[in-house]
DNA sequence: GCCGTTTTCGGCCCGACTGTTTTCAGTCG
């Protein structure tokens, strides 16, 4: 089975836990997590790098050492050295290192003095009494154990969709306390990932006392992590874990950047500081005692000598290297958007009409929208059939010129079928302006088949944007076994496009997808796949995700102007 | 284990909060 890149990282950071618990050189444990956030950024696969003869040593935080443990990965699988790791420490240890409130050097004092080696010795420890006779374990610390023990971490992340209401109402309730001159949200909310673990809030204001004291007696609050001078934690009773930080004006722009992370990215900049004798923290960038940055995020980077970088890109996955080349990418925006491939109407599955769901596009700011309800397929509802789609398509036709500024497309979501068929004939299809195609079934073939599947629908004569390519669903579906490098591949041999899905629980492609399809020249559909006249605004999800795949708008298909996207599409449609 | 406009060895990001201490180690972000 080749190895993906998710795996590589999996198995560095697995030694990186092992060699903690082991009490080895720090620098070497660090070395393995940043190689395997490295891996899990890489838009292309590792394992066909290494086949591709690409040296790996070019990649940041990969020496000999580690491009040699990733070609054995991609070869066998496995590692060596993970292998001989985990015959010298009990497995159970690791799981004891992920709770919270244990760390490397507690596990090895379970170890030491109770002989404890997993969470079910740990239980016991608890129950006897044990515990809390160790040097550094008291009561709250015993609580906090055996309450993680009895509820094993959900560790879920929410769809960053779902934070995004919690944080508008808590951002509300922080701006009324007096004194507060401004609220916002940094972590990996602001760097635009699809889900969020927790909300980081950041808070200018003189005195931090008030604020945190409005914030530990926010209204949903399930329990107070930690409250201090200038920083506290709740966890809502949703679940969701919300940090806060007060700062004055003078720090807000370097609190705001080291808060927005991603903690690769932070501690890339400081050692960048480091290196021309500066200091970077939370208050400022510092020569000495003195501040020379720190009020806005543009003088933070200003004084390392780097352009601001925009905080879909904080990954440290080459964002560094493109600043200091003067090459980052002007990501795409909502405003360069001209249209939206693949909206639905009440005919199939959506709520409102043909002309209701044109004049939504057109308040969205959109001149043009392609109507794209779903085929009929075995065992779906109400999918339009050959007959339904040739009067649709009429009453669309219809509508032309009725709507100003806006331009309808003849559209369908045509269901790709296990073999890799169309639901609907080539006769049918080809009167449409394009043809989106999706995968609804038979969602666990083998990678090989699923791969082969998409190539063979992408063949078909009328063919031009493969909708929500993976089809998962975050924290539902995972991803198709899918070769993706190779359906990109299918994709710019075929002169076909790609999709973008904007509904908060697929963002599909993901960052990496985008990635993969820019550098192939595949350009990419953002959609909104509107089911009613308010999902336009969807499409700002989209775009997040799009910017985090550095994609910029001349890599988007739905941001050519109509005249140029009638061409493009017009290739697909022979 | 990585890395270099202070280079091939000697460094490696930084601070707040907690719990348990009695001056601080460990954890967390």
């Amino acid at each position: 089975m080749p190895a993906h890149n998710a795996d590589i990282a999996a198995i560095f950071d697995e030694i990186a836990d092992l060699l903690e618990l082991q009490q080895q050189n720090p620098f070497r444990i660090r070395a393995y997590r940043r190689a395997a956030q490295v891996a899990r950024s890489q838009g292309r696969e590792l394992a066909d790098q290494v086949a591709a003869g690409r040296d790996l040593t070019a990649l940041p935080g990969i020496g000999d050492d580690l491009a040699a443990k990733i070609a054995e990965i991609a070869a066998t699988g496995r590692c060596r050295t993970l292998d001989a790791l985990r015959k010298q420490v009990p497995p159970g240890l690791e799981e004891l290192l992920h709770l919270p409130g244990l760390g490397p050097a507690r596990v090895r004092q379970l170890r030491r003095e109770l002989r404890i080696t997993g969470p079910a010795q740990l239980k016991a420890a608890i129950e006897s009494g044990r515990l809390r006779e160790l040097r550094g374990f008291g009561p709250k610390l015993e609580a906090r154990l055996g309450e993680a023990l009895a509820n094993p971490v959900t560790g879920h992340r929410m769809l960053r969709a779902t934070a995004a209401e919690y944080a508008r109402s808590l951002v509300a309730h922080l701006e009324r306390v007096p004194g507060v001159k401004r609220v916002e949200v940094a972590g990996s909310f602001r760097r635009g990932r699809d889900t969020v673990g927790d909300l980081d809030l950041l808070v200018e204001s003189d005195s931090g006392g008030p604020v945190v004291a409005a914030f530990t007696s926010y209204e949903n609050i399930r329990e107070v992590l930690a409250a201090g001078e200038t920083r506290a934690s709740i966890r809502l009773a949703s679940g969701l874990q919300v940090d806060l930080r007060v700062v004055g004006k003078a720090s807000f722009g370097a609190a705001l950047h080291y808060f927005t992370g991603s903690k690769a990215h932070s501690v890339r900049l400081r050692r960048l500081a480091q290196r021309r004798g500066l200091k970077v923290n939370e208050y400022g960038v510092f020569r000495g005692a003195r501040r020379i940055a720190g009020k806005t995020e543009e003088s933070v980077y200003a004084s390392l000598g780097l352009p601001w970088i925009a905080p879909e890109l904080r990954e440290d996955s080459g964002e560094f290297e493109a600043a200091r080349r003067g090459a980052l990418p002007r990501l795409v925006t909502r405003e360069d958007l001209r249209g939206d491939l693949h909206a639905h109407t009440a005919a199939t599955d959506g709520s409102a009409s043909i002309e209701d769901m044109a004049r939504a596009a057109r308040r969205a700011g959109l001149e043009y929208l392609a109507i794209a309800d779903h085929s009929r397929y075995l065992g779906a509802h109400r999918g339009l059939d050959a007959d339904r789609l040739a009067r649709q398509v009429v009453d669309i036709e219809a509508l032309a010129g009725r709507i100003p500024g806006l331009t309808l497309l003849k559209a369908i979501e045509v269901d790709i079928l296990e073999d890799g068929s169309l639901a609907l004939p080539d006769d049918v299809l080809r009167q449409l302006d394009l043809v989106v195609g999706a995968v609804h079934s038979h969602f666990d073939l083998s990678e090989r088949k699923q791969t082969a599947r998409l190539l063979r629908a992408l063949e078909r004569p009328h063919f031009s944007v493969l909708a929500h390519p993976t089809a998962r669903l975050i924290g539902e579906r995972p991803p198709l076994n899918l070769d993706l490098e190779r359906v990109i591949r299918g994709c710019a041999e075929r002169g076909c496009f790609i999709e973008l899905n904007s509904q908060p629980q697929r963002l599909d492609l993901d960052e990496a997808g985008c990635r993969l399809a820019a550098q192939h020249g595949v350009l990419v559909s953002i959609a909104s796949d509107a089911h009613g006249c308010e999902d336009f605004a969807l499409l700002d999800g989209g775009i997040t995700q799009a910017r985090r795949g550095w994609l910029e708008a001349g890599a988007v298909l739905n941001a050519r102007p109509l005249k140029e996207l009638r061409l493009l599409l017009q290739r697909t449609m022979h």
